[in-house]
DNA sequence: CATTATAATGAAAATGATTTTCAATATCAT
DNA sequence: ATGATATTGAAAATCATTTTCATTATAATG
């Protein structure tokens, strides 16, 4: 196991631009819509719901409806772009994903996410196939804690 | 990082009889409901949801009810007894907890479940908190797979 | 720039899982 | 056996999510 690194992001505007982009690219229309949910999973600092969302986006376009904001949520999860947060308190809140394979470090209290990368389970991984005849696909590593924030 | 190690249980009859004197030490009352769905917890070999349940066991308890179920599982749960499995294709199915602090190896087709022990994160939580500044209080550790059956 | 095919929209209704309410019933201490 | 009360199932309510559908907005084309 090598030491757990903590990964950063690029600035909230310009991921906002690239997903933009990149939803073009695969033949997605950009709308106010599309726009308002995109901005403010890219700004977001903790997980949210679409319920989070709707309120959040209806700030910057006035109509969008939560329907819209689940078929936003839907496109940008199958691009890769956003990934639930799956926890003790629940599975319904969205978080940018990062490119790589990371995993989270979810505050329990304000929904506050970090990623990071450094799990090596290469080994661990091969034995526990080896004992259970499983052929392991995919794994999730998840601690649970309280961000500095709500420490205090 | 220690080997994994998969964790064997009891036989489904004295995990039954277990659970259903500890919910009595408890305070709760022992009936044909709670004695159905503890049964079918004990006995099975892969997840359950709330609707699998009520179908297993009203075949023990013709009178069973859907809300019987969750209100059992939500003791169970509360006594240790029960988790809840969550993963990439749901979170809507429980399955019986191990004592001590171990982890869940799912099967993606089936819902077949295996506990291990043997990580040992200690230092890498260590690090975590101390580049992060959370206080970390739980992990989750889990694999997803194909069982050797569904392999066939 | 105007046209147009059609992707995307929001509202309302539908769905699926879970919870609450409530009057009837079963459990267990006495 | 009795009685206090924990537990029950059915029906209604709730919450998150999905589907339907007629209307509107986008972006490719002329």
């Amino acid at each position: 196991m090598t030491h757990p690194q903590i990964v950063t992001e690029q600035s909230p505007a310009e991921k906002s631009r690239l997903w933009l982009r990149y939803l073009q690219q695969q033949g997605y229309r950009i709308t106010g819509s599309r726009r308002a949910v995109v901005d403010a999973l890219a700004q977001a600092e903790r997980s949210l719901t679409a319920a989070d969302l709707y309120e959040i986006g209806r700030a910057k376009h006035k109509g969008l409806g939560l329907v819209s904001v689940y078929r936003t949520l839907e496109k940008l999860e199958e691009l890769g772009l956003v990934q639930r947060v799956h926890g003790p308190g629940g599975c319904h809140a969205y978080i940018s994903a990062q490119d790589g394979h990371n995993h989270m470090l979810v505050c329990e209290n304000c929904g506050r996410v970090e990623m990071f990368e450094g799990d090596d389970l290469k080994d661990f991984t091969r034995n526990l196939e080896k004992q259970s005849g499983f052929r392991i696909h995919e794994h999730w590593l998840q601690f649970f804690g309280v961000c500095t924030e709500c420490q205090a």
